[in-house]
DNA sequence: ATCCCCATGTAATTTGTTACATGATTGA
DNA sequence: TCAATCATGTAACAAATTACATGGGGAT
């Protein structure tokens, strides 16, 4: 009966705030998470499963197992009134967060210290993962664009706009990495290698 | 004696790096993160004390303490020749995460369920927060940029380039969730309210 | 044959955050 | 006089990730 967490927007508010759209397992919020959060949030079965647990013992979602052939039994859940009043209290408190932690960046930093093919790998790879994941939403866009209400029209195109916006970074500015060789040794190169400033335009 | 993680450019490494760059106190390296990791890599002193204190005991780093008049001694630390082996190992074999964890985004998800004086808010303290950290970044980059490695040169481009889109996406978009009251009860509003889709241009 | 999907959960571990604990100096 | 800066660290707590544990059905 007590309410959740007023503080952050957790794993449990947010399998509330799905359940709010429509009844499900854990394993069906697992595959929300991944489709509709998924360049912006993730939670795994060992953030999805006591979340629900906790939901149901203070009586903001019941459950009800349904039977399979072959299978554990499917433990569907729904919102029920105390839940919806506390999701919405939970909307109208939480001073959200939004924490970017790009190890990806931290490494980056140190980039003067790579050997070159290291670090062509690396710029690679997140090149690649940022194409993966545009593609992944524009697909995730064409296919549910229509019926999504704006809240979902909106995260979908703040995160592809992110995303893209990163993708260009890359694309217009890794060359100013691969200049230098990573000198072994020589503390203060003041070789004027200043050709190469960011790529910017302006608003 | 033994090598650091080579899984994750956590704490401990990161403070390995900036030790390669010149010695510091645990002191100094907070400021440090808060100045050339703060849009993508936060760590407090609960964090960084027990990091120095585990790097040294790995022989990773050593450790001196200057006196200091009314206050706690100064403990300066200085990377070791096996420190820096260590931190060339973890730059050489560590594959970097690149986590966004957006609360801000999984609420305004449910853009539909708040009252319209909430969602401003929300909208307008996000676009407060990110004009601030472009400010901060570009204050940042006129301080540096003369003798910053290309490395870190990137990196703070890299974040302003994501704020910059960020702050842009929603000055260019916010209107699309303040059209619909937030109708209490009514399920499937066939309403066509289809006339607002995210702006976007082509790269 | 092998791999992926379905479907649940617990337990251990890791990681980081926050609060606690102390206290002088400096500038507004 | 009040807040900020300097300066260290520990302990409790919260949260999420990962590994463990189980197993049938369907597609390639």
């Amino acid at each position: 009966m007590q309410a959740i967490g007023t503080e952050f927007m957790d794993v449990k508010t947010l399998c509330l705030g799905l359940l709010s759209f429509e009844d499900a397992s854990g394993y069906d919020l697992k595959k929300h998470f991944e489709s509709l959060f998924r360049h912006f949030y993730s939670a795994g079965y060992g953030s999805i499963y006591p979340a629900l647990a906790d939901l149901a013992e203070a009586g903001l979602v019941r459950c009800r197992e349904v039977p399979q052939q072959g299978r554990p039994d499917r433990k569907v859940y729904s919102i029920t009134a105390e839940g919806r009043a506390s999701f919405a209290t939970a909307l109208n408190s939480i001073q959200p967060q939004h924490k970017l932690r790009s190890e990806f960046l931290a490494m980056i930093y140190f980039a003067d210290l790579m050997n070159p093919e290291r670090l062509r790998k690396l710029m690679e790879d997140r090149a690649a993962e940022l194409s993966d994941a545009i593609e992944h939403i524009e697909a995730f866009r064409r296919s549910t664009d229509k019926t999504a209400p704006a809240g979902a029209r909106f995260v979908a195109g703040f995160s592809a706009a992110l995303i893209t916006a990163a993708e260009k970074y890359i694309r217009e500015n890794k060359q100013m990495l691969y200049r230098k060789a990573p000198d072994a040794g020589g503390l203060k190169n003041a070789t004027k290698t200043r050709d190469t400033a960011p790529v910017e335009e302006r608003a």
